[in-house]
DNA sequence: AAATCGAGTTGCTCATATTGCAATTCACTT
DNA sequence: AAGTGAATTGCAATATGAGCAACTCGATTT
């Protein structure tokens, strides 16, 4: 019958079949798992179907379950918004804003804009989580993903941020030391430190100013590291030089700490631009608690961007 | 907090804005008044608005209640296709199907099937109410509203169910004493029996058979009702002719108590062709159960109706 | 003008459902 | 073979909703 289905159990079952887990969903929603166990076994009970595949070790929809899975996290997204509406929350927006970022990006970027957004909106309560594997914000039940370069896919909804620009740069000890190299072929004569992520080593792309197609230049070191800002500090010591988005370096090259080298060309880490984007679920786009955010950020980081102007 | 919403407490709050009442809510969910009124009060609470302005003698939406109520209406009937499709109810239909038809034509030709319909589907449970009034079914909660004659709107979905035709006739005692009446002309001679409803007298309309438009016939009578069956009973006791549609009476026509004349012109009691719809909100397209009721009985009615046959 | 009626709300008690914790089972890993 | 993480089950404390009755308020009736 469906009049003994709960709110709550549903609620949870979306939980449990975005994670495939009943103890993260647990997590998530605050409760024992216990409560999830039973809740889902009421479900199941109240549908006389089962949802679930319990192995020991992972949770797996059937194939009901899919389908209703799929259906159910629909309508509850809906009614989410037209609460949130009815509630008079388009106008004064006000609950929990999940939110997650890049590491390096959250912090410089959009921790220090929080506090701005919590003054002009003191009725939302944020929970910035920050973390460079990539989220997928229904599996974690975050609200937005912030992400830097290339997107995949998907159901996903993506709003450009802000486009991301590099420059070569080294310390003003460095240069003085080794000189300043003249061209982007003097780069082989150099130490570039260089960022060796899960894609391999990052080539460094070149084009003249107003080219249209960056050109790989291969560059050689003797540090590589899959975190930024490791290369960063060494960088600031002098040890060589980097290749690095403005957005990660702008304060270090405002205080002369770090200098721009080879300004003549257009230097990047990808071969096509890519921008910053903020990313989350189809239905969350009408939500007026993302809506307020991105507009508080896309605000405070401008066009161009503050760490370009 | 949206998490502090209750399913009930929708549904109530739906069938409190569709009867524009908390004590019919109840009634039509089996609960006491006052747990409607806290229901709502808790709803209301929950979203920090007022839904409904209490009058004493009415209760309106307001405008945030008017617009919730809409979408939670669409929510609430997407949820429970889902959870019907879900529960394997496609296949094996289950659960309270509630029909509702004019009086005349329901005990004739609804009711008789049910027992075939309840012993094709045992594990529905139906709910049969007749009224000739015109019945809203999302504001009676109704799943099926079967109705003959004109379809005024609207946002709901209707099916022919048969098509509708008239035939005069009158007992035979009646034709021995006052005669054949060989032409439609020929009526101003006799008793006629006319349906008076709020549209006023329904007038004859006659063509020749093969012709397009009818043509309006004047008749006259000691008897008008807005009553049909006290009509029939009347010209089944030879007090004079009736127009009615056969639906009404193929059982009289068929053991000869009533005796059809004038065969050669096609009669009416509407200008234009009417038939006999299953009127259902679009939602309930996709309900198992509507879809099988409705299939049952087109079959059992036939094409043409078994009346007719 | 007083009385009545219908509709909604509120107070209170009782039954039921839910929570949270502890104990148990189970399959896979070390 | 023991250990671990994840789900389920049992149980006591608790919270929640149902149901009944009393109460308020405004409109219609007498």
């Amino acid at each position: 019958m469906s009049n003994s289905i709960s709110l709550v159990a549903l609620r949870l079952f979306v939980r449990v079949a975005a994670t495939e887990s009943f103890a993260t969903a647990a997590r998530q929603q605050g409760l024992p798992a216990s409560s999830v166990s039973r809740h889902i076994a009421a479900l199941e009970k109240a549908l006389g179907q089962r949802l679930l595949y319990r192995h020991t070790r992972a949770v797996r929809l059937t194939e009901v379950g899919e389908r209703y899975y799929q259906q159910v996290r629909e309508i509850l997204d809906t009614l989410d918004i037209a609460t949130e509406q009815a509630a008079g929350e388009a106008t004064h927006p006000q609950g929990l804003l999940r939110i997650n970022a890049p590491v390096a990006f959250g912090r410089r970027h959009i921790a220090p804009q929080l506090a701005n957004f919590q003054r002009a909106y003191p009725n939302i309560e944020t929970e910035l989580t920050l973390s460079d594997a990539f989220i997928d914000p229904v599996q974690e039940g975050v609200d937005v993903v912030v992400r830097v370069g290339a997107l995949n896919d998907s159901s996903l909804v993506a709003r450009r941020l802000a486009n991301q620009h590099f420059v070569v740069c080294a310390s003003p000890e460095y240069l003085e030391h080794w000189g300043v190299p003249a061209t982007p072929d003097a780069l082989s004569e150099h130490n570039c430190l260089i960022y060796k992520g899960t894609r391999g080593k990052q080539p460094w792309y070149f084009r003249d100013s107003g080219a249209r197609k960056y050109r790989i230049r291969e560059v050689r070191g003797n540090l590589r590291s899959n975190n930024a800002e490791s290369l960063l500090e060494a960088a600031l010591q002098g040890q060589g030089i980097v290749l690095f988005p403005t957005w990660l370096i702008h304060e270090e090259l405002s205080v002369g700490r770090l200098v721009p080298i080879l300004s003549a060309w257009e230097a990047s880490g990808e071969p096509a631009p890519q921008g910053i984007h903020a990313i989350f679920p189809e239905n969350r786009l009408r939500s007026s608690k993302v809506a307020a955010f991105l507009e508080t950020l896309q605000g405070a980081i401008g066009e161009p961007p503050y760490w370009d102007a």
